[in-house]
RNA sequence: GCCCUUGUAGUUAAAUGGAUAGAACGGCCCCCUCCUAAGGGGCAGAUGUAGGUUCGAUUCCUGCCAGGGGCACCA
């Protein structure tokens, strides 16, 4: 509804500057900064002062004078302002509809057909099997996620996937660690041979009390030890790689263990997360194609053999970007063979409209190359196809500097163990408090740490890096998840109380204390809108902040449930503020509770 | 060397080219006889630097300073 407003507001003010003598005038209404200035304002004075010879100001005064004598009822004041804003305030009852409207829409409130028709395919969260998931990989998930509620809220059909990068040198050092390193004697050789027929000779994550993640995270280090420190180690590890490829039983078998064990953590981690996937894609399955669009890049001369054998692409003079080998010397494949032949397989399958790419900075280019080169090979056009990037996940440094995560210096921080550390101080409070049952206790405490976490990643920008210290970061005061599950609990609890008090809505003709709450949940669709188009969910986070703000204040000096007149009046603003809390959360893919 | 990217209070961090740069944490001070104080209110504190474009620049352009990433047969 109010939607319809704007976009009859926008055509009132393009015609009048038209019949100013404006050709094609670009016509915003944009958030008003303060609520003094009304909920909307237009720059449209200022904008085309010069071209039509005027001073802004006084251009300003005849738009809204213009607009006053059009006495469009959905406005109640139109004014100028210096240097020559033009400002739109909404008539109380159109707020007071639009509260109406959000409690007739309830769950569905913000969703919109924006991209309707759209098909879209999103990859994001692509986990290592050689290792437990850290918070590089979490902020890779929540992004993507966010990506991919945003675009269904649009009303776009999409699928996430993932790639299961499941074969390669790897994890044949995961397989040797654990050949050489889980062995539950030490006398027992470190032979596959031997293994396949003696398996339980050697641990299991469960006999060695670890999370099986963790365990192949643990083979893989010690994999990659004796990798570098022994050469013997080293020819054994890419035998593993010749021989699974071609069909080893024995390799094979050990293959299929490990893999069995890290995703088995991996999902354990991910499911905690809600983390979900239409579509997997298992890189053993496809990594073979690519070379047959490298022979038809060949065909097609558009790229070039170097004197070695290698074939590299031709991307300098038509996509000014700098080229890259797209198969070795000895025709084996590379990461971009494979997912030449992946995007077409995505692209084919779902018919996909646009490719998004959810992966780290540090692949920039690679999918720059990737993306010119699927278009020459006429896979697809390259604007349909997005990286979206995301800042990296650092530590803060003993002098409060910025230190980026790493394996090798033992600096990464695992997702469960960060959700667990916040578990526990959420869990104290409780304890502390014994309001709930133990059980409780526990769901609570799980899902708010989930929360307070999920939050502290998604209300920034995605593009900045990210400075994680997890008193801050995750800090359940201020700025954060819990705060505006807090507020979100406050709602209900209200409703829960006043549940036998009329819902009848009376409308005041001019708005009291609770103007300001009211105001800011007119402005819930441009929002989604905003982060769909950024795909950045954090423009919802920033806005679910400043709506918990508003409804705290106002909750401190209004009793809601004081049996009064405008008692149903306040309680629509309270359902209707729980309801932009409960859908803006699940964009940031967060369950409110309805007690705390 | 070339390309990409980032620089906002002590810290973490907002701001489709717009109005007085909005918050939180930390610091100092208030507020529970009242719907959950995991809350509310107040004080102090910020756009790396020099130019340019613009009616208007944290935002766009250029130089400089500082950080991060990438640059062909690794993944």
């Amino acid at each position: 509804m109010i939607q319809e407003i704007l976009q009859e507001l926008i055509e009132e003010i393009t015609v009048w500057l038209q019949a100013a003598g404006v050709d094609n005038p670009v016509v915003q209404l944009d958030r008003a900064a303060s609520p003094d200035f009304g909920e909307y304002s237009t720059n449209v004075a200022m904008r085309y002062a010069k071209q039509l010879d005027k001073k802004p100001f006084e251009l300003a005064e005849e738009l809204a004078a213009f607009l006053h004598n059009k006495q469009i009822n959905s406005l109640s004041k139109v004014e100028a302002m210096n240097p020559g804003f033009v400002n739109l305030h909404l008539a109380a009852v159109v707020k007071v509809r639009h509260l109406e409207s959000i409690l007739g829409a309830e769950d569905s409130f913000g969703s919109n057909q924006a991209l309707k028709g759209e098909k879209w395919v999103i990859e994001h969260t692509s986990p290592n099997p050689n290792k437990a998931m850290h918070l590089g990989h979490l902020r890779n998930n929540l992004v993507g996620m966010g990506i991919v509620r945003l675009l269904k809220m649009s009303g776009a059909d999409v699928t996430s996937d993932a790639v299961y990068n499941n074969r390669g040198i790897a994890i044949a050092k995961v397989m040797y660690g654990y050949l050489a390193h889980m062995k539950k004697d030490d006398s027992t050789p470190t032979d596959i041979d031997y293994w396949v027929e003696h398996k339980t000779e050697w641990f299991t994550p469960i006999e060695k009390e670890m999370k099986p993640d963790v365990f192949v995270t643990e083979c893989y280090i010690l994999g990659e030890q004796d990798n570098t420190a022994n050469q013997d180690v080293e020819k054994e590890i890419r035998q593993m790689v010749v021989d699974w490829e071609t069909g080893n039983q024995a390799v094979l078998n050990l293959w299929e263990v490990v893999l069995e064990f890290a995703y088995e953590g991996i999902d354990r981690t991910l499911n905690r997360l809600g983390n979900s996937w239409d579509k997997i894609w298992y890189e053993h399955e496809h990594y073979q194609q690519g070379k047959k669009y490298v022979e038809t890049g060949l065909e097609k001369e558009v790229f070039q053999t170097l004197d070695d054998g290698a074939i590299l692409t031709n991307l300098e003079s038509d996509y000014d970007l700098s080229d890259t080998v797209l198969l070795k010397n000895d025709g084996t494949s590379l990461y971009i063979t494979q997912d030449l032949a992946l995007t077409d397989l995505k692209k084919k399958t779902y018919n996909a409209d646009k490719l998004v790419w959810v992966i780290g900075p540090d692949q920039s280019l690679a999918l720059k190359q990737l993306f010119a080169v699927c278009e020459q090979l006429g896979i697809g056009n390259r604007d349909d196809f997005t990286h979206v990037a995301y800042g990296y996940v650092g530590l803060k440094d003993e002098d409060g500097g910025f230190k980026k995560m790493s394996s090798r210096a033992g600096t990464v921080v695992l997702i469960d163990d960060v959700i667990d550390e916040v578990k526990a101080s959420i869990r104290e409070r409780f304890d502390e408090d014994e309001r709930h049952d133990e059980s409780t206790r526990e769901a609570l405490s799980e899902k708010l740490a989930i929360a307070a976490v999920k939050f502290s990643f998604l209300r920034s920008d995605r593009n900045q890096d990210l400075s994680f210290d997890i008193k801050q970061s995750v800090d359940v005061h201020g700025d954060s998840g819990m705060y505006v599950m807090y507020s979100f609990v406050r709602t209900q609890s209200i409703l829960r109380k006043g549940s036998g008090s009329s819902t009848v809505v009376s409308v005041p003709s001019e708005l009291g204390e609770e103007a300001s709450l009211v105001r800011s949940m007119v402005y819930f669709d441009e929002v989604v809108k905003k982060s769909t188009d950024d795909l950045s969910v954090h423009h919802v986070a920033q806005y679910l902040l400043e709506v918990s703000s508003l409804f705290n204040s106002w909750y401190a000096k209004e009793t809601i449930l004081d049996g009064g007149e405008q008692e149903g009046y306040k309680l629509a603003i309270v359902k209707a503020a729980g309801i932009v809390l409960k859908n803006g959360m699940a964009i940031l893919g967060i369950d409110t509770v309805d007690e705390i």
